[in-house]
DNA sequence: ATTAATAATGAAAATGAAAGTCAAGATCAA
DNA sequence: TTGATCTTGACTTTCATTTTCATTATTAAT
């Protein structure tokens, strides 16, 4: 006869748990582990909505607009809300899975914290295209400015505009 | 007897005369030129709010929002109306007289665009200091990336977000 | 100075992104 | 299964910004 365990101090789903809900690879464990301990403090309860939400936000791993992801999610949840993507979003936010970004839009840009290094954006202002880099010197330089004006770093964000190789080459 | 001369192509109305009306020092005289050419390509006419808006603008020297400025030119010309305020800070950036900025906050910043090298904000997270820096290491560097990629560059923004050196005295 | 053409203005309405509200439905420990 | 509590979508609200429009100001030609 199979015991029933008990286990005390839940309102902690187990990683293992969600995980056979939200299909994820490895490499996003520690965002995963972030999000539940993140639900679990706040009391929140599973959702399959948001799990979908998340899992697709994981996977595509684009810097999206609420708009965007509302059109692709809806069509693997219809009758999802833009409400439902907003919170969802904003709750990855908050607990640093996921961060925001103006890129000379109006929209706000959500983007998947996943990566180990800091990384900043060259935007093309014709395509759209976003493309990551990652540049030791400008982090070196940063610190120096900062250090200079005594001035504790918290957060940087440099976004580069212009105009991207292929959308040059269309030009001419 | 006094000749009346007849301009031919005017439309455009001369520095000197707008000087007049636009009190502001020798260093703004190359953004004001722009500004006029502006308005002259737009078939725009003078007016001494828009003139009042700019001045003030222009020797306050800040990173305003709308509303600041709102605030501050209305006890200069009472009845100011907020669209205006808008419409002549829309016109000088598009005149490329302004820059706007998003330091964090929801509301849209301006500032004057008058000094000859590209400059970058710290921005201090609790007091809203904004403290203007230049660095040339990271210009390189950007300018270096650019060019791994291909990119060609029109514009670029840094912002480096924490506590400035007051902020940090306070704390302790 | 008068005039006619047209730009500028402020008040109010419209827009659009983001957040809040709430009744009905979903989740979960017991 | 139940009761407590969380989640959801439709709707409303908020707030920055833009647009509209009737009135006023500017300009160049008389
Ligand atoms: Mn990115
Ligand atoms: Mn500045
Ligand atoms: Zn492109
Ligand atoms: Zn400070």
């Amino acid at each position: 006869m199979k015991m029933k365990v008990k286990i005390k101090n839940k309102k902690e789903v187990s990683p293992e748990r969600l995980s056979k809900r939200i299909k994820i690879s490895p490499k996003n464990r520690n965002g995963l582990e972030r999000l539940l301990k993140c639900q679990a403090k706040r009391g929140l309860k599973y959702s399959k909505k948001r799990a979908a939400i998340i899992e697709y936000f994981i996977k595509a791993d684009r810097h999206y607009t609420v708009e965007q992801l509302y059109n692709e999610i809806k069509e693997i949840v219809p009758n999802i809300g833009y409400s439902t993507i907003y919170r969802t979003l904003r709750l990855l936010v908050d607990c640093g899975m996921a961060r925001t970004h103006h890129f000379g839009e109006t929209d706000t840009r959500f983007e998947l914290v996943h990566k180990e290094q800091h990384h900043d954006h060259l935007v093309c202002e014709k395509c759209g295209r976003i493309i990551e880099f990652t540049n030791n010197g400008i982090e070196k330089f940063q610190n120096a400015v900062a250090k200079e004006h005594n001035f504790l770093v918290k957060n940087r964000e440099l976004q580069i505009f212009g105009v991207c190789k292929r959308c040059q080459q269309r030009k001419r």
